[in-house]
DNA sequence: CATGAATGAGGCTTCATTCAT
DNA sequence: GATGAATGAAGCCTCATTCAT
């Protein structure tokens, strides 16, 4: 298996890179983006900063790869929820949901920071924010586009309307992020859910619907026991 | 009316203090906040530096005072509309939204700034912020709990569908002030409007609904010719 | 008498000078010289900074015009003490040096900042800072030229010798303004006096002392009422 | 001996700081304190001005660790003094003023600035101006505490002689610093010595004092030789 | 003569980035 | 590779002084 043989250095090189990663990380929940110096970052990692220059361009830089981070997982359980296929689709949409939340939910702090305190920091950086919006929407599009077919929803502008649907995810999941809502997560996601479902006028009922949930919340989410740092 | 007095050095120095308010919403929305210097701010002003410090206290006092005008005029309209009393539900919803969303639309560059570029600049903007949407998510609350007891609508949780429905509008408002929507305004509206109503199952017709919003822009939005600074 | 007549606007100029003057006192008692701006001085004597220009050439000059006004007072004390002849010597000199310390104790806070937090500020400062002491310092030469003739001291160094007296009660003066003498202003100016008065060999009693020093400040120095502002 | 091992960068490190503390000696001399701006200080030192807050906190901190240097000088003085046993008492005074006094001729510059030129700067640089004060008097209250116990002197108030004592010493000293005494050093501190100890009653003989001054003078001070920067 | 808004030079300080060791 | 001292551009803000009203 070629591709996983690393040398010794070459993991060595990773694993420093992966530490000053975390302790970036913790550097932005702390103080923010604009707060945090190279050097925040570099005494939490404990670390030259002559090393940071060698596995980070610059402050940016290290913004966007935690990002990227944040970024494919979330596509990656997209795409296993996708790939696993089943015809019923309230099931679908409630699971695929849920799953893309606890992607934020279990990295609460970094995700809090990504979503909510970066904008207007540069260019490329919110082209980065852009782009996570953007795979959600492409992926919930396709979903309504689907539904547009088989179901007869009415929705006339599927693109528009993932946009919404997008917006409110994210902007629920933002407030949660921030400690403005009292509510359970599985609360939340159950609101989320009926309420899309019935905006877009799919069959499903409320036993149902906490179930799927429930189910992804108890594999994939400890309740109470996350730790972010 | 002795309250409506200004001496002329009074209104000279209001129209100095809007002098500056404006040159700092047009350079923040071509730089950036974190980007402009007080300096762009006082050249695009044509004002000296000291000026600046006599009429704000530093730059975060300016971006927040532009985020207050724009909030202000947000709950002005907002309470304009909610006045109009009028039975239709559908029509309240949708006039409302429409203008509220108006209030961004006409200043859409500074609107497109405060919305989306100055996140994680500082506590008190922060404050600001959320203070916004709070406004936002308490009238729509108000709305929501008024439906639950008129048309058993079965929300279970009126808060959560506020803050949903808050994100949905101004997520879709973010996205279009970024320019990221080819939609005609009118349709964007239309779709959000309906989105929600199916999902509140309040009963509407598409031409209904099309009328409302179609008055609404033709009178306060000059189509194409909407001015930013 | 020609030289007493004002008319009215000269009288209003000189109130205001005065009261400038004053504000100025206190605001640098307050916050130093450094750190007492022009506005301090003006909003302490309700008067536009304008008016505080046409009164003074700048910050400096009003500094250097309270120092005037003490060096003055000192030198019409120094002068009247100096005309009442007396053929004792011990009299004389405990006298003039009570009264030249009374000029300042009288005008503690103003002292206070003219003679310890000054220094540094302008070489045209400094001048007037050494001027005072050199006054001072004349005045004691004088004295002991007089004694060296008279008595036989054995002071070969005059000059020396009163730049050492002086220092020795401006030392001591300064201590007791910034409050770091627990001492009674009689204690302090009896040990004064004797100590010099035994180092140049002038006899004298401690009650004899003691009395000129008490009828001195009863006289001039309301015990424990002295106001500063 | 570890804690006399110092590894390359630390002893470049140390004299780095030196130099830019002896460039901030050299600036304030010729411009004062208030008139060198952090620029003048690094422009002498021929250093970045980022370097000068990596080795000192601000201004204010550099004329602290300067005055701390001649401070902990001083002190060093009067103890190496007061250690040798002598029991001549006039020898003993004679010496260690000399002594004390020389510390500050010897820098002679800095000594001026320091004493003389930065009163009224801040709240901690007047704290440590009164402390070299305040060392010197407790240094001097303990003579004359012993004297008053042996000899029968009739000092009534140790504190306010001491105090008396070291304001005489320090203000000959400035007179000196400043190129206002036309004297050789030598009689300045006979002078000085010899009215003291006329004063406190100690027996002596001019000769043996000019003898004490003239010793410690040839071993410590090249006449005419010293140099300050 | 009074006013106080306006000016802008210049000070202090930070911190991303480089580079010699 | 790793280090962290050194750099210096650039930002923020103050405040003495002027001058039009």
């Amino acid at each position: 298996m070629p591709s996983t043989i690393y040398s010794k250095s070459e993991k060595r090189k990773d694993t420093k890179r992966k530490n000053i990663l975390e302790a970036a990380a913790k550097a932005f929940s702390m103080k923010g983006y604009n707060e945090t110096s190279i050097k925040d970052i570099t005494d939490e990692a404990s670390v030259s900063v002559g090393s940071f220059y060698s596995y980070f361009k610059n402050k940016e830089d290290i913004i966007e790869q935690l990002y990227d981070e944040i970024s494919d997982m979330s596509l990656k359980i997209a795409t296993d929820v996708s790939t696993n296929d089943c015809d019923n689709i309230a099931k679908k949409f409630t699971c695929s949901m849920t799953c893309a939340i606890l992607t934020y939910v279990k990295n609460k702090e970094l995700s809090r920071i990504l979503l909510m305190k970066c904008t207007g920091i540069s260019e490329s950086f919110e082209k980065k924010r852009w782009e996570i919006l953007d795979k959600t929407n492409v992926y919930l599009r396709r979903i309504l586009d689907h539904l547009n077919k088989v179901h007869e929803v009415g929705i006339i502008d599927t693109n528009l309307t993932s946009v919404l649907l997008t917006h409110s995810i994210f902007g629920i999941l933002s407030h949660w992020l921030d400690d403005r809502l009292a509510n359970d997560l599985e609360d939340i996601i159950f609101t989320l859910s009926t309420y899309h479902l019935r905006a877009l006028k799919i069959e499903f009922t409320d036993i149902e619907i906490k179930q799927y949930i429930s189910d992804i919340l108890s594999t994939n989410y400890k309740m109470g026991g996350q730790e972010d740092d």
